[in-house]
DNA sequence: TGATAAGTTTACGTTAACGTAAACGTAAGC
DNA sequence: GCTTACGTTTACGTTAACGTAAACTTATCA
């Protein structure tokens, strides 16, 4: 095991540019080692990874989805840092269930529109019969 | 009935500014009546502008929600656009069901990273006990 | 050994989504 | 009649999130 990736195995397994995977490192999201000059990605590069790009597919905006980030794999060793943690946590859930609520009327209204289209399709084959 | 709106009320009412609303404008996403010079809004732009932000939250661009927009309260009057628009629809609908489960995922995450918070906590109770 | 491929850094360019400021019109209130 | 508030258009500025290009280093392969 062990496993480690390239730039370009991961740019090509999460449909990205090596450019973006640069960025993100710029801008402290990704802390891959390096081999020499080249970097060098394990496997919780590649979870970061793809926890940043989900993020960006719901909304986030890349600083949030570093805060996101910090809470996964946070060493959190004393009370007050894990209370702190758990605030977070809990704060950025309620959060996406407000977004899911959202998602989710969204989903009804499409039901709604499929469903009006549908009988306004019907009716024309009436008008025709 | 019949209500109208200013540029400045629904600036207010979705937290936005103005200049925001006439970029919209702008971009072809909303069409407000004119009342002389001033923007008179009714309820369907409002519903509009909800839709419009809404969208913004679940990381759709203008562009996708311009698409979104175009469906709801669209005319078609004939077969063909009849079901180009429930294509649409139906396209739409798989799209948001992908994030739902993303964000379901995401929520699962959080449900877990807390349970294992909360454990360290517990851990840290007995310890001192 | 000379080209080809993959990586690097540095730096300027680009697009979306507004912010901000200037210069102006108009209606209400004192 | 002057200010204050709200609106308008026009235009340039800004930030996030990369794209793109130049100039360079290594490793590989014919």
């Amino acid at each position: 095991m062990n496993t480690t990736y390239t730039i370009r195995d991961l740019a090509a397994e999460f449909d990205v540019t090596p450019r973006t995977i640069r960025f993100y490192e710029e801008k402290g999201l990704l802390n891959p080692a390096r081999d020499g000059q080249h970097r060098l990605f394990n496997s919780s590069d590649r979870t970061r990874l793809r926890l940043i790009l989900r993020g960006k597919r719901l909304g986030f905006s890349l600083d949030e989805s570093a805060e996101i980030i910090g809470m996964y794999g946070s060493p959190a060793n004393n009370r007050r840092q894990l209370e702190a943690l758990l605030g977070k946590i809990r704060h950025k859930r309620t959060e996406l269930e407000v977004r899911r609520r959202e998602l989710d009327a969204m989903l009804e209204e499409m039901d709604q529109w499929e469903q009006r289209g549908a009988a306004a399709l019907a009716e024309l084959d009436t008008e025709t019969s």
